[in-house]
DNA sequence: CATACACTTTTTGCCTTCAAAATCGCCAAT
DNA sequence: ATTGGCGATTTTGAAGGCAAAAAGTGTATG
């Protein structure tokens, strides 16, 4: 058994088996609380247990499965509770950002944040959810960088990171597009006042609507009844 | 080459790589910017590569090490904007710890953390530097779990580690504990009260005049010449 | 004299194998 | 019948080896 693992793209092996984990736990296929198995994953993936090892390394720092020494990882359970707080949390680190951002923001870092919100509308209009999701993306990384913390952005970018799971599907509310847009402008339009207070208020509420739309897909309560330890059928 | 191990004391030989490499790091045996060879530490504390390998993982998730692919693991650069970064966001999380404390602390919390911080007055009066600095930990332990919000308090307890080899020396300010404890008054105070605002204001300043007190060991600076690889005196 | 190419050396990434710890099941004793 | 201890199985932790990628070095050529 070895050659070939053409399945998914570049990169490390590792690479390729974070991505692959990550994949089947936030689509579900992998159930919280799962038992993750390192024989069983290797043989799915068709790698040695090394990589395999390494990626839920890697996965339990990012918070999505838990290791124990000796008693092997699980697919981190993510209760409602632990949830509403990383989502707290966001807006609280969203607010840092905004308000450092108005605060410390060069001329040329308002400018282009001003004009591509702007030209963000158009995608509005046009009802574009994937070029707009893009778009969000890049928007608030902007905001982040706009801080000027290092610290603060690792820690943004990491909460953002756990919590991309559970935010897939916000975009689907109808009307969601545009009033995410005015948020966005509320948060501009402070930032180019270099009014940090209001700029850190308009951020925390963006995200907790946010929370509010994304709350219905919390995990643990599915009602899904079978737990089948690795579904390990096609080889 | 095998069998003692017996330097480092107890877990797993992972943990125990960690914990040498960290130390070794963290005392400023090991410069920041320097390699760090796998195979040169393997043979340094006498395990195979393959712990090292995965204590490098972990380093790097902890913020001490740098990694990039195919080339290797570097001690993390802390740069003087870097570390007032972290700082800065110490600041921020502490003072969300509090405004939260503040709303959310139950009466039981409350209580102790009261009369804690009552009974360290004695060691401010006694001048017991060893055991002051062990109860900031648990008072600030205390703030955090308060705040009743999972993340948060992983967000915090995670800045606090990676500032933990840049604050050691901060007591050893003349008259540093009366003011530390006159600090924790106010925010003591402002959390019973349930002002979060007046809490939050408080935790702040208190990092931040912690932050200047370390801020002179900020490394990077130092102006000792010599750059070994891996200085394996003793053993 | 500088630059580019090829070769050597070093270092990383992955695999396979071996040892130790934990879990599970079974049997016996109360 | 239940509970405690003991052994077998499963699973994790670690070691050593091999191949590939990067870094370093020297030479040849423009």
């Amino acid at each position: 058994m070895s050659g070939k693992r053409n399945l998914i793209r570049s990169g490390t092996t590792v690479d390729q088996m974070v991505r692959a984990i990550s994949d089947r736990i936030v689509t579900g296929f992998l159930r919280p609380g799962e038992k993750l198995d390192e024989a069983s994953l290797a043989a799915r993936f068709d790698v040695s247990r090394t990589p395999i090892r390494e990626a839920l390394s890697r996965l339990s720092a990012m918070g999505l499965v838990e290791r124990r020494p000796n008693r092997g990882a699980t697919v981190a359970v993510v209760t409602q509770e632990h949830l509403a707080s990383m989502f707290e949390s966001m807006a609280e680190l969203e607010a840092i950002c905004a308000r450092f951002s108005a605060e410390r923001m060069t001329a040329g870092e308002r400018r282009t944040l001003e004009a591509e919100h702007q030209a963000s509308a158009r995608l509005v209009q046009l009802g574009a959810e994937e070029e707009y999701e893009l778009f969000n993306t890049q928007f608030h990384t902007r905001l982040y960088r706009g801080a000027h913390s290092k610290h603060i952005y690792e820690l943004t970018v990491m909460t953002r990171g756990r919590l991309a799971p559970f935010r897939r599907a916000q975009f689907m509310l109808p009307g969601r597009l545009a009033q995410s847009w005015q948020e966005h402008d509320a948060i501009v339009t402070a930032i180019m006042r270099g009014d940090s207070t209001a700029a850190g208020i308009a951020a925390k509420d963006h995200v907790s609507i946010v929370s509010e739309a994304s709350a219905v897909f919390a995990i643990g309560d599915r009602p899904k009844g079978k737990a089948e330890p690795v579904p390990t059928s096609a080889s």
